[in-house]
DNA sequence: AATGGTTTCAACCGCAGCCGA
DNA sequence: ATCGGCTGCGGTTGAAACCAT
């Protein structure tokens, strides 16, 4: 049986909000308070679904939105954070406060990318553009089933991959075929480990340098989504390893 | 001034995760 | 354990604004 739809298509509108609209939405929120917003719509007598009123109170009514500019701090900050967090926009929002997840992935697409793509650097990998071009090329995914995971972990050279690479879905199936073109790769057996980060400096927190000499600690143990700087206790550390919310 | 190409960003879409029944 | 409803997230779209010729 398939889901039912958000809401019912039929006599929705769509489009750009009126400003009549987002008044009635204001009002309503003001009245009421954020929530339920499936029935919200008709509540406040609006022609919307409830996903597109909460996307219009979120992404551009919240009396706490900061418009404008991005300042060469939050630029900075964003570039960090999407170093370590990847496309995560909302956890990235999180850390900068009165900016939404869609105005950062807008600002991430159209500015960013190309700043850094004009500094020689990889957006998505973070990483000098020239040091990835020198450096071959290699997925090797290792199938044979009588190899022992040491094997299989010493083989496994993970490339510097990233959700941007999926547009060249063609040059990886021309690398993952053989040269006289056979498919490489018959039956995959794709074994997913978590494992915190090696790095011994992970236990730190991650002191981010803003321009102007300020700096923001994050930590990913105890901060990651939260929204909140480190609060980790060394001693804490010492018998409790929390990454990601698993202990 | 007109036209066509490019950029920006608000809004939409589909999916996944969570939660209660 | 399963199902269905709701919410939130990330990717994508398309209209409007901007720019170059």
């Amino acid at each position: 049986m398939g889901r039912s739809p958000c809401c019912e298509k039929a006599h929705i509108n769509k489009g750009a909000w009126t400003k009549e609209e987002d008044d009635r939405l204001i009002a309503y929120i003001r009245a009421h308070g954020e929530g339920c917003w499936r029935s919200l719509p008709k509540a406040a007598g609006l022609l919307r679904c409830g996903k597109s009123c909460r996307l219009r109170w979120i992404n551009y009514l919240r009396p706490d939105l900061k418009r404008g500019n991005f300042t060469q701090d939050e630029d900075d900050l964003i570039i960090n954070l999407h170093s370590f967090l990847g496309n995560k926009w909302s956890l990235i929002a999180g850390k900068l406060p009165g900016r939404t997840d869609n105005e950062i992935k807008n600002y991430w697409n159209t500015h960013i990318r190309r700043k850094l793509l004009r500094q020689g650097i990889d957006p998505a990998t973070h990483r000098p553009i020239n040091e990835l071009s020198k450096k071959e090329y290699k997925t090797t995914i290792i199938l044979n089933t009588t190899s022992t995971s040491n094997e299989e972990a010493s083989n496994f050279d993970t490339h510097d991959s990233s959700p941007d690479d999926h547009h060249n879905n063609k040059e990886d199936e021309k690398r993952e075929k053989g040269s006289a073109g056979e498919v490489l790769c018959p039956d995959l057996n794709l074994e997913l480990r978590i494992c915190p980060p090696y790095q011994q400096r992970q236990q730190q927190p991650e002191v981010f340098k803003l321009t102007g000499g300020r700096s923001l600690a994050l930590c990913f143990k105890c901060t990651l989504g939260n929204g909140k700087e480190c609060t980790c206790d060394e001693n804490n550390n010492a018998t409790v390893y929390e990454f990601l919310s698993i202990r």
